[in-house]
DNA sequence: ACCTGAACACCGTTCAAGT
DNA sequence: ACCTGAACACCGTTCAAGT
């Protein structure tokens, strides 16, 4: 036993971070487990611990790389879109398929909550803020009166918005809970919040 | 050992209740555990599983209060409003402190996702659907030309937005997280999705 | 009839000891 | 230097056995 060396540290890491991302699909946030990790990849559970500094750290490097999907799938969905209308629905329906494709993932992203001691490391605060820097981006050109802190509120309670009808209707607490359901609230949400703004 | 009769089944059913409430309000969701219930009201985890199925039923009788609470302090904030915006702006407001005053016990009522061959109780979804009804009741005399369908959606948007700042609010993921903000941000989207509502 | 105690199959995390 | 294996202190759930 001891010293294998099959696999340089940054290897390791990959490893471990795809095979927790193939349990989190699979089984969920509560499926994920260090030792079902660990036997995954063929190593013990000690060894994880030589990568990460304990389960968090694994759950924060899982996440992040969820949002960065996230992003790039909305980004996307902005292909081809000139409206700035049809811009914002564009990336809030993006948001819900991605959410409804990558289920668990998702809600493994919004369900991982450390504990108060364990700060969350800067590079995922900023991760969760692009999003709304999407939304800031799209929200100026529908609002060119407004000043930066006007639509930084804005972008914050319809992002904030969409997110709730996102959420609500993953888990079932929305009166009718499809996917087509939550599409056309957020669309609704879009639209009903731009006329508002505009007055 | 055995046979003790101390307390009737409906006694131990509100200990445990209790108690189980006492450990999430200090240890949160994740602090909670049927030994630690047990120990808390003097039996063995064994007797909780005469009284409860298992740790889930447990927590959607939990959860079921909590809500209960949260819809007493709803209504409570409608007192001397008369106004329709007032009223729902009161109801956003009263829900963002709800959650900030019994933070863990709120927070747990969302985290709670049972295993899917577990379903969740009709009496559990009623009491969610019940606060959306109280979003239909005060906007309908501020959409009188709205029907049902309409105010269905309409309540279902604004109250999953509200939902949305609260929950990103309360695990900081929003640019400022403090009750403050999350309750102007909440103010802001219901003026606004009332003006747009209003065309 | 009511409750216990021990068992089973799991957890996350640590660290002395092996190579 | 790198990794293991076993230990520690926990879990939820079940159920034969005791009173």
């Amino acid at each position: 036993m001891g010293r294998r060396n099959d696999h340089s540290r940054e290897e390791l890491r990959q490893m471990i971070v795809y095979a927790a991302e193939k349990i989190v699909t699979g089984d969920g946030y509560s499926g994920l487990s260090m030792r079902k990790v660990a036997s995954a990849i063929g190593y013990t559970v000690g060894t994880l611990y030589l990568v990460f500094k304990n389960q968090d750290a694994l759950l924060f490097e899982l996440n992040a790389r969820t949002l960065d999907k996230l992003e790039g799938e909305l980004e996307a969905s902005l292909e081809g879109k000139d409206d700035s209308l049809d811009r914002l629905k564009a990336i809030a329906h993006a948001y819900i398929r991605f959410a409804h494709s990558n289920r668990e993932r998702w809600l493994t992203a919004f369900e991982h909550r450390p504990p108060e001691d364990v700060p969350t490391p800067d590079w995922m605060t900023e991760r969760i803020h692009r999003s709304f820097e999407l939304a800031i981006r799209e929200l100026k050109p529908a609002l060119p009166n407004a000043d930066d802190e006007q639509l930084q509120i804005a972008a914050s309670a319809l992002w904030s918005g969409v997110h709730g009808i996102c959420v609500l209707g993953m888990t079932n607490k929305l009166d009718s809970s499809g996917i087509a359901d939550s599409e056309m609230l957020a669309g609704f949400l879009v639209e009903t919040m731009l006329k508002g703004l505009r007055k």
